[in-house]
DNA sequence: CGACTTTGACCGGCGC
DNA sequence: GCGCCGGTCAAAGTCG
């Protein structure tokens, strides 16, 4: 029998939503009860940010739309060795920065299916240099790409470091996690 | 040849 | 106004 976990934001955590790693044990698993039973081992987790970061307009491209786009992010912490994780989607990297005080790069990712427009951002933690902080950004408009037998191929990148697997089902469609 | 990565340039926001 | 910084663009290169 599987269990599922969601990650939600713990209500006795201080005000705000995290905007650094450090704050993500302020949030916690649930399973599909709605209980809590917070695994303070667990490897992945995920968190919910704010969009401000996201309402302004950037790249040569706005200059012409001045759009203001908000989306909701959601950032997943994973123990790994490996920097891409594949969650079934296919991305394509549109860039890399290097971002002060990290000693590791950023990379930008892009979902490549036509007119999907998530994009991801991938980056390892210069506290912990096996930890990769991913965040997307924004609802595919597409069911998975890959069949689910490649999700083999995500379980054995997960069991690296990881207690339990993840079902490359993209948030905020499904948040679920599998033991 | 198409899909993807690399990488330097460019742009806008923000703090001083 | 200026410089720093994060995010994006796009040309060139790489790969299967």
């Amino acid at each position: 029998m599987e269990n599922h976990w969601l990650l939600l934001k713990n209500s006795s955590a201080s005000s705000g939503l995290p905007n650094s790693p450090s704050k993500i044990s302020n949030y916690l698993a649930i399973d599909e009860n709605m209980n809590v039973p917070l695994r303070s081992n667990m490897d992945t987790q995920m968190m919910i940010l704010d969009d401000k970061s996201n309402s302004k307009c950037k790249g040569k491209s706005s200059k012409t739309t001045g759009k203001k786009i908000t989306r909701q992010r959601y950032a997943f912490q994973t123990r790994s060795r490996v920097d891409i994780l594949d969650d079934g989607y296919r991305w394509r990297k549109y860039g890399q920065k290097a971002v002060k005080n990290n000693k590791f790069p950023r990379s930008y990712y892009r979902c490549t299916h036509q007119g999907c427009n998530v994009k991801k951002q991938v980056q390892r933690l210069t506290e912990d240099e096996e930890i990769v902080l991913t965040t997307y950004e924004g609802i595919h408009s597409h069911p998975i790409e890959k069949p689910p037998d490649s999700f083999e191929s995500i379980l054995k990148q997960m069991h690296i470091d990881t207690p339990f697997d993840y079902f490359g089902v993209h948030p905020p469609v499904c948040r679920y996690f599998t033991m």
